[in-house]
RNA sequence: GUGGCUAUGGUGAAGCGGUUAACACUAACGACUGUGACUCGUUCAUGCGUGGGUUCGAAUCCCACUAGCCACCCCA
């Protein structure tokens, strides 16, 4: 038998409702906030992520799908969408026309990780990105749609925890005092704070070991260290959440996996999927654009793993409901039942029959097993009088129609949902 | 890359060295005599992840592989 590799997962008939439903409304939420839709290839040059998410961080350093194609050029399968999007951009010159620009993207994600629950090698994300706007009611909106998108979704049990990263200008200084804080205390850390202590940090806020989080407790906190600007616009970002009433918690401690985040920070954060605790989260990215080799264009925006939707929505179905199952008894009848099948379905109704003439309690189990909201039996006695029983599968009862199409579409419309 | 746990049919599983490999669900067909749900009956693993070994005898014990899951690192 022929599996599929490891990391790479099939989206059955049964779950892909989900799938769907999720996508239907993050079209339908970012739209009333104005954003449109972008598609971005799946490969990339491999420089463009070194540039972008960092050349030392894990995804580049051992994470990402890259190979030489028959060109002999570096390509990588794309482990984020925001680089692509920015790429585009620029590269389409898209800030000439309109430097603010809303854009959101859906698709496949890849990364060679170890598998676990929530996290796969290659997975989905859906984003959004705002360009041209620093002022921090931006930032307010990004994370109010966010949230918004959840509400819709039924879900409440992720919350928005948000922080600031600061800038160029006083992020350094920051860094420095924290180093100067860790480096009294390194016998206390553990083996993999000690690197990061090294290589970044500002990871060693969110270690999970308990030694950790006891050694660094008191340890200083960005937003402590912010500089004016910075501070002002974080003040502000949380001034206009409130005033929207978008419920937020701030955490100093948590930090972003990218090279390319500035100030506002955000994750939504839920305990129900096990280690994998991240639904969303995003940030601004203010010198990313100017990085790539654009215009000093700011930027904003998140990103979401469906897969870890989906898993928060694993008890709803979003099953398709048949609004007529037809049973016919013989030839003749068979026929007629697949020409009135036809006529219903073209007229949008979701019609379905069995087509190897079972016995009607057969076909009657079948109507039963897909749900259908009615059943129209049609046997030889129907035919000659050109009618059929139509039976409401709800109420058990049932009554004599004309066999014809608008004459049933009128019956079934009653109660639609 | 590192660690832990688990592998029996389409699914959930029982089995603990000698069984026709339970039971339940699903599916197919049938009974209740052109109509589903409830009830009942029949059918569905020559095989227990793969390969070795121990034994008169292995799904059951041992070893090695492989796969899956969860966790670490990192991350959506």
């Amino acid at each position: 038998m022929i599996t599929g590799i490891k990391g790479f997962n099939d989206i059955l008939p049964g779950e892909v409702e989900t799938w769907q439903h999720i996508e239907a409304a993050a079209r339908r939420v970012f739209g009333c906030y104005g954003f449109s839709e972008i598609r971005i290839p799946i490969l990339e040059k491999t420089e463009l992520f070194c540039r972008s998410i960092g050349d030392t961080t894990d995804i580049v350093e051992k994470e990402m799908y890259s190979f030489v194609d028959k060109g002999e050029n570096a390509v990588t399968m794309r482990p984020e969408g925001t680089a692509s999007v920015m790429r585009a951009y620029i590269e389409h010159k898209l800030y000439a026309q309109d430097p603010v620009a809303k854009l959101y993207y859906l698709g496949p994600m890849f990364r060679y990780e170890r598998p676990q629950k929530g996290r796969y090698r290659q997975f989905h994300q859906i984003g959004a990105e705002v360009t041209g706007v620093t002022d921090p009611k931006v930032d307010a909106q990004v994370l109010t749609m966010l949230c918004h998108f959840f509400a819709e979704l039924g879900l409440t049990e992720p919350t928005l925890q948000i922080n600031s990263l600061g800038c160029p200008d006083c992020r350094p200084a920051y860094r420095e005092a924290l180093k100067g804080f860790l480096r009294e205390r390194l016998d206390r850390l553990c083996d993999d704070c000690k690197r990061r202590y090294e290589t970044n940090p500002l990871r060693a806020l969110d270690c999970k070991s308990a030694h950790c989080k006891e050694a660094t407790a008191d340890a200083p906190a960005m937003l402590d260290h912010l500089c004016p600007a910075c501070n002002g616009h974080f003040a502000a970002t949380r001034r206009h959440l409130e005033r929207v009433g978008t419920p937020y918690a701030i955490n100093t401690r948590m930090v972003r996996g990218l090279d390319y985040y500035t100030r506002t920070t955000f994750e939504l954060v839920t305990g129900l999927l096990g280690a994998q605790s991240a639904v969303a989260a995003g940030g601004r990215y203010d010198g990313l654009i100017a990085d790539l080799g654009g215009p000093g264009i700011p930027g904003i925006g998140f990103a979401m793993g469906v897969e870890r939707v989906a898993l928060l929505l694993k008890e709803q179905t979003f099953a398709r409901r048949p609004d007529l199952f037809v049973a016919a008894l013989g030839e003749g009848a068979q026929d007629e039942a697949f020409l009135l099948m036809s006529s219903l379905q073209r007229l949008g109704f979701t019609v379905e029959m069995d087509y190897e003439g079972k016995s009607l309690k057969s076909q009657m189990r079948r109507a039963d097993k897909l749900n259908a909201r009615f059943t129209l039996i049609i046997g030889g006695d129907e035919l000659l009088r050109g009618s059929a029983v139509l039976k409401n599968m709800d109420a058990g009862s049932q009554g004599d129609v004309a066999l014809k199409p608008e004459t049933i579409a009128s019956h079934l419309r009653i109660d639609k949902p």
